[in-house]
RNA sequence: GGAGAGGUGGCAGAGUGGUCUAAUGCGCACGCUUGGAAAGCGUGUGUAGGGAAACCUACCGAGGGUUCGAAUCCCUCCCUCUCCGCCA
């Protein structure tokens, strides 16, 4: 949610932000509403202060008598008139910030042009793709991969889409989980256990509802499964008030995903490509707004440490307005290359929404400077998504004789050097 | 799931229809005092919205209702505690 007096004040910074994100949004309706609003306001404080003082008035006068009498013949009429002018007010109040969540956050000045993904910049590269594997093949095409990842029995049991992980496969999965959480711990992460299922106030303050509503999976007692721990972390410290020496809070978590992927289809979907449940531990920060930039690149390469001691080739992109997220002032994406699929892979997503999503759930710190409760700023990433970074590995590491080589960081975790599918 | 008791400011805790911008205490900040500190004394101390400002308004778990007027009465929901049941 964007800061209505910036809006009332600077509109046209508003219209430059939407125009860059390639987004359509009304800013003049939210600003009729909001004049409205204000009007309404005035109008009903004002009758609001006539019952007060008439209130006191009446305290001091013996009941029943006259003068009494007369007073509350002549309140009932202001009294109709506030439930009246409130019911409007309410009423406005409820379409003005309707009206405010449709406006995106404003892109950060870095932000590069551009309205597809072939317009984001690719900023950094390490490792260079194998292109030299002749055995090279999708993950999915490894011989006895079935025999690790039971997408037939998944199907059976729940549905397309959710996997079962059976032995190396599964113990591959949980080598990578306790790998990320060790090393995001050492990063200065504090781990964090988080509910999966969250309600609707906490889906609302991150973001994902309304809009999303139809990507969760919801459950009977109106609980939402999170698709991301980005959701119970950052709802953590909703409605809280901080002392700004304990920002910035870094704090890491690991969730299974659930998301419904309603509309999805093609090679996108094959194999560990996309599921609807997956593992992944995300990194949050809350910080102070001076720091924000500064801890968005230390994020992002925390990040890109976990890909590095894992030996994948990947590449950062800065994406581009058209291409970065409605709530999101600057994002970066890391994606690995799967050399058998010969594409690249989104792994984490590392981005700073500023005050954006700070306003929306209300987290603040009390700014040693004034005294007064002030926005953080909030930033998240992953570190890393399990199922498309072991697809890498797999295809990757995949040798002549069908074995694939466990990285040398994972092998303590994992507990021998190589995969083997029967 | 059942029965009962509760939810008031940073904390404790009063307030059962009217001057409550919520008593009192603790905490905190500043001042006086002191060689310095403690104690003592004094002043102040929430969040949000509107307004150029003076100031006004809202907020006593959440929402709705009754009333000229609600922290206070009524209804619904949420949460906490105690006991019982069930259970990894």
């Amino acid at each position: 949610m964007l800061d209505p007096k910036l809006l009332r004040e600077s509109p046209d910074l508003v219209r430059a932000a939407i125009a860059k994100k390639h987004l359509e949004a009304d800013v003049d309706a939210v600003l009729a509403l909001d004049s409205a609003w204000r009007a309404l306001t005035t109008e009903v404080e004002q009758l609001r202060a006539k019952q007060k003082s008439a209130n006191s008035a009446m305290a001091a006068l013996p009941k029943g008598s006259p003068e009494f009498v007369a007073k509350v013949q002549e309140m009932k009429a202001v009294s109709s008139a506030v439930k009246e002018k409130d019911v409007k007010l309410k009423e406005t109040e409820a379409l003005w910030h309707e009206a405010l969540l449709t406006l995106p956050n404003l892109p950060h000045a870095s932000v590069p042009e551009g309205k597809t993904p072939e317009d984001n910049q690719v900023i950094a590269e390490h490792g260079l793709p194998h292109e030299g594997q002749p055995h090279a093949v999708a993950h999915w095409e490894i011989p006895g991969f079935e025999n690790l990842f039971d997408f037939g029995r998944g199907a059976k049991v729940t549905g397309a889409g959710f996997p079962f992980f059976i032995g190396e496969g599964a113990r591959l999965v949980r080598a990578l989980l306790n790998f990320f959480l060790n090393e995001n711990a050492l990063a200065g992460y504090v781990e964090v256990s988080p509910p999966i299922f969250v309600n609707a106030a906490s889906a609302t303050a991150t973001g994902q509802l309304p809009d999303k509503e139809g990507q969760m999976y919801e459950t009977i007692d109106k609980l939402y499964a999170v698709p991301t721990a980005e959701v119970p972390l950052t709802n953590f410290y909703r409605d809280e008030i901080l002392e700004e020496t304990r920002l910035p809070v870094y704090r890491c978590a690991y969730t299974p995903c659930f998301r419904r992927e309603a509309g999805s289809y093609g090679k996108d979907v094959r194999g560990l490509n996309r599921v609807h449940q997956f593992d992944k531990v995300e990194l949050l920060k809350w910080v102070h707004p001076a720091t924000s930039y500064t801890e968005l690149d230390k994020l992002r390469g925390d990040a890109e440490a976990l890909l590095r001691k894992l030996e994948l080739p990947y590449r950062v992109l800065l994406m581009c307005g058209g291409d970065m997220g409605f709530a999101q002032a600057k994002k970066y994406d890391l994606e690995v290359w799967a050399t058998g699929q010969k594409r690249w892979l989104e792994v984490s997503s590392c981005s700073n929404f500023e005050a954006f999503q700070a306003r929306r759930a209300q987290i603040r710190f009390r700014s040693a400077e004034t005294g007064k409760p002030e926005l953080v700023h909030t930033l998240n990433g992953s570190g890393l998504a399990v199922p498309r970074v072991l697809a890498a590995i797999l295809e990757n590491n995949l040798q002549a004789d069908g074995r694939v080589k466990v990285p040398a960081a994972l092998v303590p975790y994992f507990g021998k050097d190589h995969v083997t599918f029967n």
